[in-house]
DNA sequence: CATGTTTTGGAGTTGACACTCCAATCTTGG
DNA sequence: CCAAGATTGGAGTGTCAACTCCAAAACATG
């Protein structure tokens, strides 16, 4: 299981037989048809496990993510573990979702619910965020979220393509900023304030 | 050649045969090898002509990418277009890179260097304003186009896998939002500002 | 310990795919 | 019109990957 998540993630599903399993993981040809039944189902468990291995790295961070502390630790967090991957390896949920997206429906299904979960996460911190009103009450926070994932995931490809971080930093940076530009404005900040 | 780039758009690298590409472009075996030598090289063939091809389809706008009006109208053709595509299909560059980056260097160095123009194209239009005073001097027109290009990939494929324009507009709105409030403020703002 | 069930090993089958090969056809230059 | 070369057709080949199958081993239960 995690053999074959790892052999997909380094080498795509496609570049990933099932003899590589077997070998990967040191079992026999039966053991995995027993567990598994085919390919396509082995292919399903490990977008769940991934999905469920990214979920649980992001938890501790996830769950507090309600303060631009919080998002810039996070994001000083995904751009670090990037580097010391040199840049290899993408996202493992993104990976298998361009891979498999438009040529199997379940799979798809399976890979826009990894998503849900992982966006719902940000979604939280920022809702937390805007209903304190840490956030200006025209800010959406849900669109925020979705736009947040969607700068990570972005970031992510052209740091994977590139072999360079810049575009995940420049990526985030953006989005970070501009959920900074729509926080509210504290007492501090409009005694601080002058016109020019 | 334009049947091989529509296969593999459809069904991913992986998913298209050679035989497939003959039946499509009604060609023999003997054709296809003789004109590309062998799959890989039509690969790359198909990575050189679908960057062409989003280029080409781009520089209308691309080249006049230097005003937030212009940026918006942006927005809309893309999201426009991946409606009109029913969601299907994502970045003709973006789901190559993904498939393909981590296998094959090579390609890895094409749709590196396909991103890299398609950049550039963004670069050009945020540098006029730049230089034009249009954006704050504290602004980085460089970072704003590779966080624009990570925001467009990301929002294509959330929206890819999701089936739902949703992601891509958000995403393209926060950092277009964001471009926004580095503009740098005219005199008719300055003007309108008034102390709280 | 006996008997039935689950699990394991690994050789074997089937099909698909990338690629080859040579004969037939077309093109070109004299 | 002819010969030399370029181009095309399509059957054929070797390899590899997914999956099957059955016998052997391990385990459970009375």
């Amino acid at each position: 299981m995690a053999a074959a998540a790892a052999l997909m993630f380094e080498h795509g599903v496609g570049g990933t037989s099932t003899d590589d399993v077997q070998a990967a993981a040191g079992v026999s040809t039966s053991q995995l048809y027993h567990y598994f039944g085919d390919k396509r189902t082995l292919v399903r468990a490990v977008i769940a496990y991934q999905t469920q291995n990214v979920l649980d790295a992001q938890q501790p961070l996830l769950s507090q993510l309600d303060s631009l502390d919080a998002l810039r630790t996070w994001r000083d967090a995904i751009v670090s573990l990037q580097r010391q991957r040199q840049c290899q390896g993408g996202c493992p949920i993104g990976s298998l979702a361009a891979e498999l997206a438009e040529t199997w429906p379940e799979a798809r299904a399976d890979l826009a619910d990894g998503f849900g979960q992982w966006e719902a996460g940000i979604r939280n911190g920022l809702r937390a965020m805007h209903a304190r009103g840490d956030l200006r009450p025209d800010a959406d926070p849900d669109q925020l979220a979705l736009a947040t994932l969607a700068a990570l995931q972005g970031g992510l490809l052209l740091t994977q393509v590139r072999r360079d971080t810049a575009p995940l930093e420049a990526a985030l940076d953006a989005i970070l900023a501009h959920i900074a530009s729509l926080a509210a404005p504290d007492a501090s900040d409009i005694a601080a304030r002058h016109c020019p």
